[in-house]
DNA sequence: CCGGCGCCGTCAGCGTCCTGTCAGGTCGGC
DNA sequence: GCCGACCTGACAGGACGCTGACGGCGCCGG
C-alpha cells in the first residue's frame, strides 16, 4: 500500500508520515505542488494525502490535473481553510474525502483506511486472525488474549505484511520499507522475520521461496 | 448537551441559537467577552460556539484564558471570512474547529455534532482508572483518594494522552502539542513524562519503544 | 527591590532492550 | 545428493529512554 503525502510544512509532514508508516503504509512525501503533480502523474499510489496550501502549484490545481489526465486514486484533502466553498471546490475537483486542520492523527488514519478499503484494499483498525488480534492504532497484538510484545521493527514488518496481505512481498521491498535508504543485508530481515514468528507462532508469516514473504490469515 | 453560544450580533445569535436548539442542544447565549469568560469558567458546557469580534473582551483572549485555566471543552470559533492570521491565532489559542462567516447553518450543526461526538465519545468529564480518578473539567487528579498536584505542563501531557488513549502518540506529536512552535529537545518531554510517572505511579503512562507514549487504563 | 520557592529544560550517566552479524543448521528444488 | 535459499541461537555494540542533579527563570510576598 503506497501513499503519497503532499505537505509543505515539515513538522506536520513528519508526524503524518510517521503515523502512516506506523500503520503499515509505504509513504512517499513531497513538499510542493509541481513535484506532487509530476509524482502522482507518473507513479501509482493507493492513496494521496493532499494539503491545499502548497508552494509552486496550488493543491486544488494539482488534483484537477490528475483527474483531467485520468488518475483516479483516492485523494484525502487536508486544508487549513475550513470554508464551505473550499470544500465544495475540493469535492468538485475530485477529492474523495476532506479533513480540516487541525486534525487528530487517529482521524487521519481512520479516513485513510476507509478510503483504501473503499477502493478495494483492506484495513479496519482492529483485525482478527484466528487467535491473533491486531490493533493498528495501539500498535498492539494479542495472541489467545495474551499481549505480544513486538519491537518497533517487528511491528512495522508485521503491519506491512498485513496491509499488503493480498500479495507476496519481496525481501528487497520489505528491506526498503523497514530501513529506507540505509540498507541492510538480507539476513537482517530474516532475523526480524524469525523473531516475529517465534512471538506470533506458526501460520502467520509465510515464505514463498524465491519470491518473498506473505501474511497468512489462516492461523493454526 | 449544553452549548454556550458567544455572539454579539443579535440577528446571527438568534439564528445560531435556533439552529442549535433545533438540533437538540440546550443553548446558553451571552453577548460579550467578559460574561463569556466568566460563564465558561464557572459552568460546564459540552461545546462553545465562540465569535471572535466581541465587546469588553476579545474572543481570543477569552479562549486563551479558558485554556490557561484548564478548561478543555471543545470550542468552535466563528470569525470573519478570510482572516488568515486570526485563524492561526485561534488554533494556537486552543480552538478545536473554525468556521468562517458567512456560513450555512447545516455546516455549523455538522461541525458542532462532530466536536461533541469527538469529545463525548471518550466518556464523561470524570473518569476512573484503577485507583486513579481524573476530572477533565476541574483538571484534577486523585490517587487512592489523595489529590495529586500536577503542573500545567504535566496536566496537558496527561490530558493529551488520555484523550488520545486509543493510540500511541509519537514524541514529536506530544512535543508539538506541549510547546507548539518553539521547540524543545526530546529530553524535555522525557523529563515531563518521568515527573508524571513519579506522581501518578506505574501503569498509567506507557512507553512503546521506537514509537511513543500511550495511556494505559489498566493501572496496577 | 530582594529573597525564596516552584517549575522545568538541560546535562550526564546508566540500565535495558534492540538488532545486525556471524556461524552453523535445515529445508526445498532439481 | 548437491546447492542455494532460508532459518535460528548466541552475542556484543549501540540506540533508546529513564533518572537524579543542577541551575535559570518567573512569580510572589515582604
Amino acid at each position: 500500500m503506497r501513499v503519497l503525502a503532499v505537505e509543505d510544512d515539515d513538522r506536520i509532514a513528519r508526524d503524518v508520515v510517521a503515523a502512516l508508516e506506523g500503520a503499515g503504509f509505504r509513504v512517499e512525501r513531497v513538499a510542493d505542488g509541481e513535484t506532487a503533480w509530476f509524482t502522482g502523474d507518473t507513479e501509482d499510489f493507493d492513496l494521496v494525502v493532499l494539503d491545499l496550501g502548497l508552494p509552486r502549484m496550488d493543491g486544488l490545481s494539482v488534483l484537477k490535473r490528475w483527474r483531467a489526465s485520468g488518475r483516479n486514486m483516492p485523494v484525502l484533502v487536508l486544508t487549513a481553510r475550513g470554508s464551505w466553498q473550499e470544500r465544495v471546490e475540493g469535492i468538485e475537483a475530485g477529492a474523495d474525502d476532506y479533513l480540516p486542520k487541525p486534525f487528530r492523527m487517529e482521524e487521519l488514519l481512520a479516513r485513510a483506511r476507509a478510503l483504501v478499503r473503499r477502493a478495494g484494499g483492506l484495513g479496519a483498525a482492529v483485525q482478527e486472525f484466528g487467535e491473533l488480534v491486531v490493533n493498528l492504532n495501539r500498535m498492539s497484538v494479542t495472541r489467545s488474549g495474551a499481549p505480544v510484545n513486538l519491537t518497533a521493527l517487528e511491528w512495522r514488518a508485521l503491519a506491512y505484511l498485513l496491509v499488503n496481505r493480498a500479495r507476496v512481498v519481496s525481501p528487497s521491498e520489505l528491506l526498503d520499507h523497514l530501513y529506507g535508504d540505509d540498507a541492510r543485508e538480507a539476513n537482517a530481515l530474516e532475523a526480524v522475520i524469525a523473531r516475529l514468528r517465534r512471538k506470533l507462532g506458526n501460520g502467520v508469516v509465510g515464505t514463498r521461496r524465491g519470491f518473498g514473504y506473505f501474511f497468512e490469515g489462516t492461523s493454526g
